[in-house]
DNA sequence: ATATGATACGAAAACGTTTGCGTGTTGAAA
DNA sequence: TTTCAACACGCAAACGTTTTCGTATCATAT
């Protein structure tokens, strides 16, 4: 087992300075053709790479990135995870992921456990907790230390800094028109309840739309669900005492679930119901029927927010005009078998 | 916006020595009890965090552990990443995830990459090209290195070190038997191609037991699925050409797309067809019918794995016996509605 | 007055790099 | 023979810590 070598033992071993060797190996014009090409063959002969972590010290950049996401499971999270990764690596960066598991104080921990040297910047998309609390000195502080962050889908104004987003009202609305040039009247939602960003504006979305139709807004077949965990009765409820033409689901999970509960009393979908959902999942490419849906690009949503974030260190030598932006990612609807 | 202090910065302020603020912090008896109150309450006010860079270099250790897996949509490799995510941060370690994305190449490069000194171990599942080309030179390189390595779910004998898995074949075994003592005779089996290591020991279970209960082994109804993205048909003519009693499929999107393909043709899951998935995921919860499978526990896998990992490397200066173990995670036949 | 022993602190090395600058050696020009 | 560039290399600082060891100061005991 021989341990990785280092500038210092090549040194020794070849009788020359540190200083040498590390110009020979950079092929400084400083150093003779000679000495250059003796420790380069040394060099490559023990494989010597190196070592990162001194590098960082010195240069100080770590060239990693943070992603704080509040869970993985979540195949939205996933994808834009997979688009952070591709343009990191492509620019020489790592990606340490941590999870929020919707936890504030798991948020404030990773933060501070990582603000302190070990990364360069973060990317984050706020935990439901931290919603809620309204907390967000962790991020703030982090921000004045001059760490650049990006943020992601679950945002708040209460932040400056880069942001990528969707236009939640926008497709939400996309989606409900859909659902009202089909020619459908009665049609109910399914959301989250308002603290959660993207829960509250989905809904915002779906009732301006039923008012610029002129159709009236329904509160009894408005649903908010608050438990993640046991809203199946509820979803069943929703969809027996009324009579109702389409639903709007702001995720999968309650799509597939709507489908499900239908399907349990024999109401056939979208034969005498139809149901769009939100997010492009595994679970509404593969549900029988498969499930028409908001599709929300969360890889392009990383990738974006990862260009964004290196960028800005890229550029961190430059006039701190503290600008900054917000990007909107385009959606799309994805037409498949539980809407007709 | 304040960047973070050091303890130069620290000591210059307070006109005393860096190793008098560093021990103050660590409140040394060396120190009075003065200056110490004194230095504290200084780092506080300004909100001294050690580096960690520095710390990591000067104690050669980073506390993180890089996880590499194939590809992260997968909800298996997701629940893995959560439990290891989970015992690190336990113990005070921070998770660098990295993509191979099934690609030998990508597997190659996030290794090197990190093992100069990034990282203290890694935790990897093999890439499909990697076990197809079985060229394993990259991680043995780490492993001679002196780096630990921990591999789980897809492994191989060709490498030795410490391996967190399922007893593929009992999984797939326990499913077939689990069939077949329902009185289904004509059982068919959706699989991978060989070279996936788990694929391969599943198909092995499924042909053990049939022997074991003298049933003979129809290589007609034994379906070797290549191409990951279009095998509908494949499926679509399993089902239509024989009539089938069961399906055990070694995914859950084999599993799903059998009952769709099933449901297309008006053939009843569970009543007519029995269907047995692989993976406790999101898919097999929220199919209709939900999918009767094999659960892998992967939040149990990472963190074994992880905790096997921690306690190498916490271990490391003692004797090095070079004893390797192999833990074997029990799986769970999780009954749903897909088999009656 | 001298030796002893705490007490309280600082200097410096170490982790592994990079890089500006100083310097010894050479050969050629004056 | 003297002077000066050019060449080839080494020294040392710097990044931010921790920790060993050395030492100045003072009080106490002899």
């Amino acid at each position: 087992m021989k341990r990785k070598v280092t500038l210092k033992e090549i040194a020794k071993e070849l009788d020359v300075s540190i200083s040498t060797v590390s110009k020979s190996l950079k092929n400084s014009m400083e150093i003779s053709e000679d000495t250059r090409q003796k420790v380069q063959a040394f060099a490559k002969l023990y494989n010597y790479k190196p070592n990162n972590i001194a590098l960082s010290l010195k240069n100080r950049k770590t060239k990693t990135i943070c992603i704080i996401i509040p869970e993985i499971i979540h195949h939205f999270f996933a994808t834009v995870i997979s688009g952070v990764e591709n343009v990191a690596n492509e620019n020489g960066y790592n990606v340490i992921v941590c999870l929020s598991d919707e936890s504030f104080d798991k948020e404030v921990i990773n933060m501070e456990m990582l603000a302190n040297g070990s990364i360069d910047g973060f990317i984050l998309s706020l935990s439901k907790e931290t919603q809620q609390k309204k907390d967000f000195h962790h991020i703030i502080e982090v921000i004045n230390q001059g760490m650049p962050v990006v943020m992601f889908d679950r945002v708040t104004n209460d932040i400056l800094c880069d942001k990528v987003i969707i236009d939640d009202t926008l497709a939400a609305s996309n989606a409900t028109q859909f659902l009202i040039d089909k020619g459908f009247k009665k049609i109910a939602l399914i959301t989250t309840v308002d603290y959660v960003s993207v829960g509250k504006f989905r809904t915002e979305g779906y009732i301006k739309t039923l008012k610029n139709n002129d159709l009236k807004v329904n509160e009894e077949i408005i649903l908010k669900i608050e438990d993640t965990e046991h809203f199946e009765s509820s979803i069943e409820n929703l969809i027996l005492n009324n009579e109702l033409d389409a639903i709007f689901a702001v995720n999968e999970i309650f799509a597939v679930t709507a489908i499900k509960m239908a399907y349990k009393h024999g109401i056939k979908v979208p034969d005498d119901l139809s149901i769009i959902g939100f997010t492009d999942g595994i679970i509404s490419k593969y549900s029988t029927p498969s499930i028409t849906t908001v599709g929300q690009n969360g890889f392009k949503m990383g990738g974006k927010a990862a260009k964004m974030l290196i960028e800005r260190l890229e550029n961190e030598q430059e006039v701190e005009d503290e600008q900054y932006t917000t990007e909107v990612i385009e959606t799309e609807l994805v037409e498949r078998e539980s809407t007709k």
